[in-house]
Formats: structure tokens, sequence, C-alpha cells
DNA sequence: GCATGTTGAGAAAAGCTTTTCTCAGCATGC
DNA sequence: GCATGCTGAGAAAAGCTTTTCTCAACATGC
């Protein structure tokens, strides 16, 4: 990191330099090079402080390739998605590269959409490449990827996807995130907490659910109304005509099975003259700033810290590379709740 | 691809299969094996369907690693990105991937955020492993990613990204862009256009204004008002506040700078009883389907078919890293005018 | 019967780095 | 004066594949 006044010296047009580029430009073998670089190996301090200076004269960088060949490691990993708009994978991503870059290692990522094809023709060339291991994720838990991951050789790791229970999975807490958005309406006063969720088909629908009406049963609150829908704005705007048209006791809080939802049903809401929070709270799930941020009023929701469970399953893959030894069996990781303003402050407070 | 009773073979747990144990198996030499696999080189038809037998049935895997090393081409690519959200890098990367997979070219997807540090780290790791070439894109046209891609002694193409006029680039005709949209309203009918769009530091605002501008000239239509602010729904009814908050005569149709402020501007309109597309026309900009498809009702917007600049950035680069000389320069792709329902049909018609 | 050509297959080098041996030269200890 | 040990550095192998030579065996042509 010196600031001298030579410039960094660029690679060549031509062949990159090699070790043995160096060598000669030191008059030294290629071994004593290698040593001289590495800090290895017994030399003078003179020729070594030689070596490093031709070295950085030249612009030599060592072949990653013929390393990787050598050491059986290529530093490098790929992650396997089919989340094509990112939305769950990006965050993932970023944690999972957060865990890896400071040791040098690269992620390859590939998209299969949903196309074993696809995904044959990504995992045949992660394999030729040789990566230390995969780490395959994807938009939705309970679906598994186009692709058997199974008996590849390399290392795998489930990251917000549920595969067999002798694998290695990270998946997030949904039980315990739907208990944080319904034990905080609690918390602020609200006695008749609705559900507004995604369709009956995903099995997320049914754990938050699940969680919601034990959390309301532990605190001998009424359960229910619970809409299953779809995953939509439009749903919860379609919800709340449901939750707010005849007479009953309409609620005073609603929890969404996603944002989208959430923010409909904050709109439809406010079309119809409810305020909120002052009259309905709304939690929603996901914390897509996007929509979150910018509903009116900026909603209260979810988050299922994907980017922490990205650098664990970062972190988890690096172990078993370096082969230490890691219990399989599936992680749950906890949820947190961000307050914004969809909810208001305790009603008697 | 036979169907046979014999299961295929997977990877031993071990030391994977290398082309000497083929040969072995199969009694021959590395060289003979290697020949037989590639389909090169002269043998008896019994020799070769010999080897690719033992081939098949050890489950070999030519080392890409070895394979890169000899070659001087590792087929892999590195893309820099500091878009975190992956909002526009995403489309990107997928057009990049699909240009590239049937290649056997993977992708290494990294995030600089717009941290130099994190550049040079990741730019270092990718030219250790030899990638053949790079591809740079971000989220904004006129900004540069952290990290100098000049001399680096591999191939570089900007994607979304617009360098010096010497390199290679795709970015979208934001101009182009500007004009399908003004001039879908003037062919429905629409007289009053407005221009509601972002902030005045983004090169992309003067460039779709411009054309905005040039258009209604050109068609003897009154030009204005034009509304800079920001990239956000809360502008987006803001604007309309403006717009629509003392007499005057009031616009008849909105090009907006991007979907998000498009979307304020709808729903800012419906809350004042104005109809869109009856009353006011709406038209977006990027095509966020997120965003697009659940407006009320569903946003006409311009498409900046980055899935398609992808791919030819993506072929682009492989051009020129077989050598083919490829004329540096900036070239604008064309946009794509996404009709929903915002707009309405001629007002004449 | 001999020169020439073809065929099938192997030896070896190349691609680049790391690591383990090996070894000459020199100093030390007794 | 000789055995021992250390020091600095190089030779060579290993990692895996591809490609160019080389070559023996056999066939063909005259």
């Amino acid at each position: 990191m010196s600031d001298g006044m030579e410039r960094d010296v660029v690679a060549p047009r031509g062949r990159p330099v090699t070790l043995r580029d160096v060598a000669k430009d030191a008059g030294v073998s290629v071994a004593t090079a290698s040593k001289a670089l590495n800090d290895q190996g017994r030399m003078t301090a003179e020729t070594r402080t030689r070596i490093q200076e031709a070295a950085r004269r030249l612009g030599f960088r060592p072949n990653g390739l013929a390393q990787s060949l050598l050491r059986r490691r290529s530093f490098t990993v790929g992650m396997l998605t089919n989340d094509t708009y990112g939305r769950f994978s990006l965050p993932v991503m970023a944690g999972i590269s957060e865990a890896l870059v400071d040791n040098g290692v690269s992620v390859f990522l590939c998209n299969v959409e949903d196309d074993p094809r696809l995904g044959q023709l990504h995992v045949d060339a992660m394999l030729e490449k040789r990566v230390d291991g995969i780490i395959a994720t994807g938009k939705r838990i309970d679906r598994q990827l186009p692709v058997d991951l199974s008996r590849l050789g390399v290392p795998v790791i489930y990251a917000f996807t549920e595969p067999d229970p002798n694998s290695i999975a990270f998946v997030s807490d949904d039980e315990g995130g739907a208990r944080l958005a319904v034990e905080h309406f609690i918390r602020l006063g609200r006695r008749r907490i609705a559900h507004v969720t995604g369709p009956t088909t995903f099995t997320v629908v049914h754990r938050r659910a699940e969680a919601y009406r034990a959390v309301l049963a532990e605190a001998g609150l009424p359960v229910g109304p619970v809409l299953m829908g779809r995953w939509s704005e439009s749903w919860g705007r379609d919800a709340v005509a449901e939750l707010f048209g005849e007479g009953g006791s309409a609620p005073d809080a609603i929890f969404c099975g996603n944002d989208q939802i959430a923010r409909g049903v904050i709109d439809a809401l406010r079309e119809r003259g409810i305020d909120v929070p002052g009259s309905v709270g709304v939690v929603g799930f996901d914390n897509w700033e996007i929509v979150a941020a910018e509903s009116r009023p900026p909603l209260t929701t979810v988050d299922m810290n994907l980017v922490t469970l990205g650098r664990e399953a970062g972190m988890t893959l690096l172990s078993l590379v370096d082969g230490k030894p890691v219990e399989p069996g599936i992680r749950k990781l906890p949820c947190r709740l961000v307050v914004r303003q969809s909810c208001g402050r305790p009603l008697d407070g």
C-alpha cells in the first residue's frame, strides 16, 4: 500500500506474466520465486525482496487455475436459484458473498428458472469447473430446484429451501416471525386480530397461520378470521371488503402474509376512511423495502433476515469445504420485526 | 442418453476420477483416452467405445481447471454490479447468462456496492481466476463502478453504464423510450402532455425530458409542465397536487420518469376523483412488473429491454474473447412500449 | 522383395504453481 | 581434522488434460 512515485505496472497486452518470468527476471529458479512470494522457504532477505520487487514490477499475478489444480480447491462456489426477480435470492446472495469474499471465494450465480435441462446444464458446468461447493436457494421454501444435488461429490447447502432433513439447510423461522407480529399487536392493546395471507398451497401460509392461532390462544384472544387468497395487493383489498363488509365485529388489527397484501389492505382501509393505525393496525411480512417503505403509512413488517441467512449458509459451506464436520439438519433462523408506522403506539398507553 | 437398465454411476466419495483412471480401466494410455473422449485421433471403433464406456461407467468428468490451464481460457466471466436490489442488474444478468450458458461459460456475480476496496477485491479475485472477460453493469447509466477496468488485460464490456466512448458499451436508448411514450399519447389524441420525472442529477432525466420536448415540438403541441423531483411514489403524488392544484389547464396525459412516480400519480389522481385513463392518461418507465402490474389501472410503461441488452453484451463479450474485432463505442438499444390500461383507447376513435 | 504409406496407439511436452527432496557450501563443536 | 548441522537455493514431481511427435506393425504398389 505504499504511495511511492512509481506507478503500478499493468498487465501487458499479450501473454500474462508467469512465475517463470519473475524468476528469470530475478535470476532465480521458479521454486525459489514461488517461495519468496509466498513468504515460505529459506533465503536471504535480499533475494526475497529482489524477487518480490520483480513480481511487482512485472505485474505478476499467480494463475489461480494452476493453484487450484494443485490444491484441489478452486475457491469457487456455485449458487443455484430459481428466483428470477431476486426478491429472496439476492439478499441471500449478498450474505453468501459477504461471508466468502474475504476468503477469496467467488460465486457462480446460476438461474435455473424451473427448467431441469437448464439446471443440469448449470450443475454440469459447475462440477467441471470444480466448484468447492454448491448453495441451492429458491423463491419458495417448500419447493425444490429442478435438479438433484444429493450425490454430487461436493458439499451442498440449502438456503431458503427445505430439502430432505438429512441435508444441511437454513430457512427462516416463519412461526417465530408470525409470533413477533401477533405479539406486537397484543402488546399494543389490539384485541381483534385478523390474518390475511396467501394461497393454501404454500407451506409457509399454514405455518404462519398456525403460529398466529397459537399466540392468540395463549393470550386468550379470539382467533380469526383467517383469509387465504393470493400474494397480491388486489387480494389485500378484496380481503378488506370481506372483513369490513357486513356488520359483525371488524378487526382492529390485520396480520398480512406478505407486504403486497398488507399494502393492498392499507390502501383499501384508507379508501374506506378507516384510519391506519388509528382504528386498525397492519403488519406485513418480508420487509420488501420498495413496498413497505412506500405504503401510507409506512409498513411495520417482519424481516426474515435473509442476508444473515445467506451469511450463515456461506460460512457453513466454508467449514464443510475445509473438512470440518457439520451436523445435518434444518436450521430455522429468527426473523425480526421492523417497526414503521402502521401499528401506532399502545392503545391504552 | 440411453435409457438402459444401468444406473449412472455417481462420483465416488474420495478423489474424483481422472482421465488416468479411465485409461487404466480401458487398458490404454491417457493420450488415447483423451482422444477417444474428444472424438479425435485415430483408433479402432472398438477401442473408442471401450474407452467411452469406461468413462461413463466410472462417472468421469474432465477437470475444467486442467483444461482451462492448457487452453488459456477459463470459460468463466465476471459480472460487476453495484445494484444491490437487482432491479436493473438482474435482467441484465439473465440476458448475459442466457447468451453464455450454452457455450459452457459461467458467470461470477460480484456486488461491489459502492466500495472501492470491495471492487478491487472482486476484480483481483476475478483476474486470479483468469476470467475470460468482465461485464460491468450498474443501477445508473451515468455512474461508474468504484474501480478502474481500463487496463486489465482482459476484455471488458459495459452494460447499462456509460464509460468513456472508447470502450464497448450497451445502454438503453432513453430518448427513444421517451419518444415511444409521448408519441403513444399523441396517437391517442392527448394534447396537454406533462412530464413528471426524477432528480436533475440524473443524466437520463434530461435525456428523456429533451426527447419529450422534441416530440411535442415536432407535433406542434404545447410543451410542459416538466416537473423534476424524486424517483418515488410520494413525488408522483406531490406532482399531481402541483399539476391539478390551481385552475390553469390541467394535463390530459402524464409521462412519468419511472414506474414508481407513475404509480404515485395514478393513486393521487384516483384519490382526486380523476379518471385514469378516462380523463388523464399515464405512462411510466422501467416496466417494473411488481409496480406496473399492480397499479390501478395497470400501467402502460416503457420497457428498456434489459434482458436483450444483457444478451447482446454477453454475445459481444464472447466475440471479443474469441479474438474477433469489435468496434468500440456506445450502442443504444431500443426500448419497447408495454401497453396496459393506463392510457385508454384513442380519444376520437 | 523393397520402398512407401497407412493405421493404431503411446511418449512426452506444455500449461503454471507448489512442495518435497537434494545438495553444495559453510560454520560449529570437540 | 573430522563429524554434524545449518543455510540458501535448485531439481523434480505432482496436479490433469490436450496435442504433437514418434513409432511399430501391417498393407500396398511395382
